[in-house]
DNA sequence: CCATGGGCTAAACGGTCGTTTAGTCTCTTG
DNA sequence: CAAGAGACTAAACGACCGTTTAGCCCATGG
């Protein structure tokens, strides 16, 4: 027998195997664990990382690809119809995307080109709920829909992000018990806040409306 | 003349100037930086710095306490009635306090004591406003004020955190241009949603309240 | 049959890191 | 003045890092 291929999906050619252990890896430990470390967890020489991505830098740019790859296939296969929420909780809550998650997770953590491009993302699918929300009439309409947009999606996300860091510092983080925590736990005050708002009346935002139409 | 002591205070201790230098540095380019580039930027030696504190642990440690006993000073000193918003503006807006404010960011960012402290001193900060705004008629009274708190401080900071490592990756981030940046681009989200609220009538409320009345 | 080339490994290289060591300088104290 | 202690430095140590090198194994193709 000439079986090789230790972990994972022996079916996979070794430069799939390496990048997704890497995926792996950079979500439970963090974009610092060393090339080793990803070697072994792919049952592989270190060389081999750098043999089939040139460096660590470039296996993370791989890495950044496949993930925005996949979740771009999820998303167009799977549903559309978000019924509360952000789209976050979709993947979180689902077991067989925790890599991803976790994955996603570090990169807000430690910014980059995948994580603006997710955010933006982000940001344009919330700007689209919202504005499918104020048609069918159970969002309010905004004077700003693209600032509305971006401010919920940091705000939640951020919030989440922060929490996380927190409350759960280490490697090897449950994200979906994480994101149910999250929403038992702010779910009252977030309802409360966006049934009935938070200013019993209009002066701040007719102050503001006022400054804002007095600059321009 | 017997003059050492290069850049920062020369009337302060080396080991002042070594902690001082720490908090700049950590706060500049995060708590990766070296303890040699530390030295450097203290006019010392690699090795004092260990001297003086031990490790690169213990001096973190040491700043933690610095940055938390000064914050506890300014505060209890300083202005303490917040007329808008979180009170992290009002640090942050302060030049003064620039570095402070770029440590607690990486702290935040890096997770730790210092950062959980921090946290869960504003979300009581936070609450004790809240509750004076209700009792002052300004801020609508909630059915769980610790949870409204922690909602409200996490969506905030962690919408500011996020933000500062999408769009200022970097070293150096002026946090003062950052949180104008910010608030000129959230107010009106902001005050719409505090004034008006997100949703045109209490059903998600109202089910939520059953939901949760039928469990208990 | 041998040659070629790519997947793959073991070992080493150069660099940076935190820390240690050995020793110098200076100031204090008896 | 002598002795000692502490501030301080230059240099080195050992560990770990990303990467390179040299070479093995094996399938392919002439």
């Amino acid at each position: 027998m000439s079986s090789a291929t230790p972990p994972g999906n022996p079916d996979l050619t070794a430069r799939a195997r390496i990048r997704d252990a890497a995926v792996v890896c950079f979500g439970n430990r963090g974009f610092d664990v060393s090339v080793r470390t990803i070697a072994e967890a792919a049952g592989v020489s270190p060389g081999l990382v750098i043999h089939h991505f040139g460096s660590k830098e470039a296996l993370r740019k791989a890495c950044d690809d496949h993930v925005a790859a996949t979740i771009d296939e999820v998303k167009t296969e799977g549903v559309t119809a978000p019924d509360s929420g952000t789209l976050i909780e979709q993947f979180a809550t689902a077991e067989e995307y925790a890599h991803l998650v976790a994955y996603v997770f570090r990169s807000m953590q430690a910014g980059g080109d995948l994580a603006r491009t997710l955010f933006d993302r982000m940001v344009a699918d919330v700007e689209r709920y919202m504005a499918a929300g104020e048609a069918a009439g159970t969002i309010r309409p905004t004077r700003d829909p693209k600032a509305r947009a971006l401010w919920m999606t940091a705000s939640s996300l951020g919030a989440l992000v922060l929490l996380v860091n927190l409350r759960h510092p280490g490697p090897d983080v449950d994200f979906r018990e994480v994101v149910r925590e999250w929403q038992t736990e702010h779910a009252l005050p977030v309802l409360e806040v966006y049934t009935e708002g938070l200013f019993p009346d209009s002066t701040a935002l007719d102050a503001y409306l006022a400054h804002k139409d007095g600059a321009t």
